[in-house]
This record gives structure tokens, sequence and C-alpha cells, in this order.
DNA sequence: AAATCTGTCAACCGCCTAGCG
DNA sequence: CCGCTAGGCGGTTGACAGATT
């Protein structure tokens, strides 16, 4: 169904992507975010164009991506919000929490699209009627005086969502789980496997070998900065010190706010941050398997 | 059983826009 | 203001699986 792996005059490879390939998205941008996508494949170990990447990693591997058939409630939804909004996926996407823009783009045209030339009085019909018809789900646009707030009506009222998959279902399968800590804790788990097997898996090699890059520690210009799924981070040259900070997704600026997470001095060293420091993994308590 | 058709969806392509120097 | 670059978006492609002839 997925295009064959193949290679461009570049020697980028192209096509469906590997387990392998995965795995090394996944791990480099769960340790330092997508700091520069164009870049990014070359400090991944990977020879994949960062617009790949960017790709593979929002319809794909990005924690909380739904994947399955869509239920009534997102087909309503979808429907209603297409025909107010037009062909702009990602504004569609964005109300729908898991979907991405391809997969309602890929949805409406082979399933919603059929469907209106099949029953083409069905697509005439105004949507306000539908909107109240007997679905407990449905949403009645008609209550709003403009399509701003029809929109806005329709992503506060967050009980028209779809509800996620019970808890027998994620007990049954952890991958089913929407909660982001049930999905970060899986994936941390893919890596911590991998991190003990690093010989096995070149993403993990240790530092300074070509195939997995990471930019901070080569850097002896002691400036960067980036951020993890977890944290946001910066390593500043300080004269003889390096100062690094750490912070949560969610605040606004780096040391100088009273919500950083951690702020540590380090001795300047001529081949730059002395690379047993790890910015992101000093907060991961590996007794308990996650994050704190 | 083989050939053809149809549906699905991951991935690619090209264009647009914002940000920066 | 202009040109360049990166990121994002929507349209399209193409391989595969299942259905149909």
């Amino acid at each position: 169904m997925v295009r064959p792996p193949c290679v461009d005059s570049n020697g980028m490879k192209k096509g469906a992507w590997s387990e392998d390939e995965d795995n090394k998205l996944r791990a480099y941008i769960l340790r330092y975010g997508h700091w520069n996508w164009r870049l990014l494949p070359k400090y991944a170990g990977l020879k994949r164009c960062g617009k790949s990447c960017r790709l593979r990693w929002v319809n794909y591997l990005k924690p909380g991506v739904k994947r399955g058939n869509f239920t009534k409630e997102e087909e309503d939804l979808v429907i209603k919000l297409h025909a107010q909004l037009g062909n702009k996926w990602s504004t569609i996407a964005a109300k729908l929490p898991g979907r991405t823009d391809n997969e309602i783009k890929n949805f409406w045209h082979t399933r919603v699209e059929k469907r209106r030339k099949q029953y083409p009085a069905a697509a005439k019909k105004p949507i306000n009627s539908e909107a109240s018809s007997s679905s407990s789900s449905s949403i009645n646009l008609s209550e709003t005086t403009d399509s701003s707030e029809a929109i806005s009506s329709l992503t506060t009222t967050s009980q028209h969502f779809p509800s996620p998959p019970s808890h027998a279902d994620a007990d049954a399968d952890p991958s089913l789980s929407t909660n982001p800590q049930d999905q970060l804790d899986l994936m941390l788990s893919h890596i911590l496997a991998a991190d003990t097997n690093y010989e096995q898996n070149d993403c993990f090699a240790p530092l300074f070998e070509e195939e997995f890059y990471y930019p901070e520690f080569h850097n002896t210009e002691l400036s960067s900065s980036g951020s993890s799924y977890m944290n946001n981070w910066t390593a500043d040259d300080d004269d003889q010190m390096i100062h690094i900070s750490v912070w949560n997704e969610s605040s606004t600026s780096n040391s100088s706010n009273s919500e950083c997470e951690s702020s540590d001095y380090i001795p300047l060293q001529e081949e730059g941050l002395p690379n047993y420091y790890d910015p992101l993994f000093q907060y991961f308590d590996y007794d308990m398997n996650r994050f704190c």
C-alpha cells in the first residue's frame, strides 16, 4: 500500500519508512525535539529529507495520533467543519484531537465524497437540519450567529468530541491509550530497551559516532538551545562556565523565569560540554520509568 | 483461476507564507 | 524592500488489498 523504498539522485531515501528509521526519528525527537527539520535527519542518522521526517512524525509517530476508523461523531464533525471551512484540512484536524490533516483529507476523499456522490440529496441538506437531528453527539450550529461563533462552539464543547478508548481497551493494548502520559511511557519503554541494546541499535550508539550526532555536545561555541518533547533547554557560554537551564514547555522564558526546572553551571572544557551531561535525561527517573 | 476494477492511505510534490538578515 | 530559507498546507500519486467480473 505504501511506496517501496528507493534512493534519489541526492542519495536521499524515499518511500515507505522502515521500523529502524521510525525508531531513530522517534528517539531523536523525544530527546531533542525538532529544532530544525532540514538538519534533523543528518543528526538522527537518517537518509531522508527534512520534509519527509516532518511528515512521518506529524502523521504517524507523534504521540497522540489516533489511528483506525473514524467514529460517527468524528465523521459528523468533519462534515460540519468542512461545510464551514472548506478544504482547510489542518484547521479541521485541529478540532479533532488525534487526527491529522492528511488522515482527514484521505477520509474525506475516500468516504465522504463517495457518499455525497451516492446520495446527492443528502449533500444539499442544510447543515443546521442535520445538526438538530436525533444524534446525541450532533452540534446545533444554528444557535450561533456567525461561522466563527459556530466553530467556537464546536471547539469549546468538549462533550461533543469522541470519547477516548476505555481503560479496559488500553489495558488490553497500551498502544490504544490516548493518554499522553501512557503514550510517552510506552515510547520511553522502547527507548530504554533500545538504550540497553545500543550495539544493535545505532540510534543509541555512544556519543561522537558518525551515525548519531548530538549537536549540542559537539558545538564548541557553547551557545545553543533546543527543545525536547518534555523540556526546553539552553546552553550558554559564560566565561569559564557553561550555564545550562532546563524548563517546562509551558514556560515562556528560560533561566530568568521562576518556573525554570533546573539551572546548572558546568566548568568549561576545551572540547565543549562534558559528554556525560544530558540536559533532558537528568529529569528521567529510571526507577520509576518516567520523567520527573 | 485469472484478469480487471475499486478503495484505501502513506508518502511525495509544489506552492504559499512567515521570519530573518 | 528584497531575497532567501524553513515550515506548513493542500493536491496528487502510486502501491497494495480486496472485490468483482
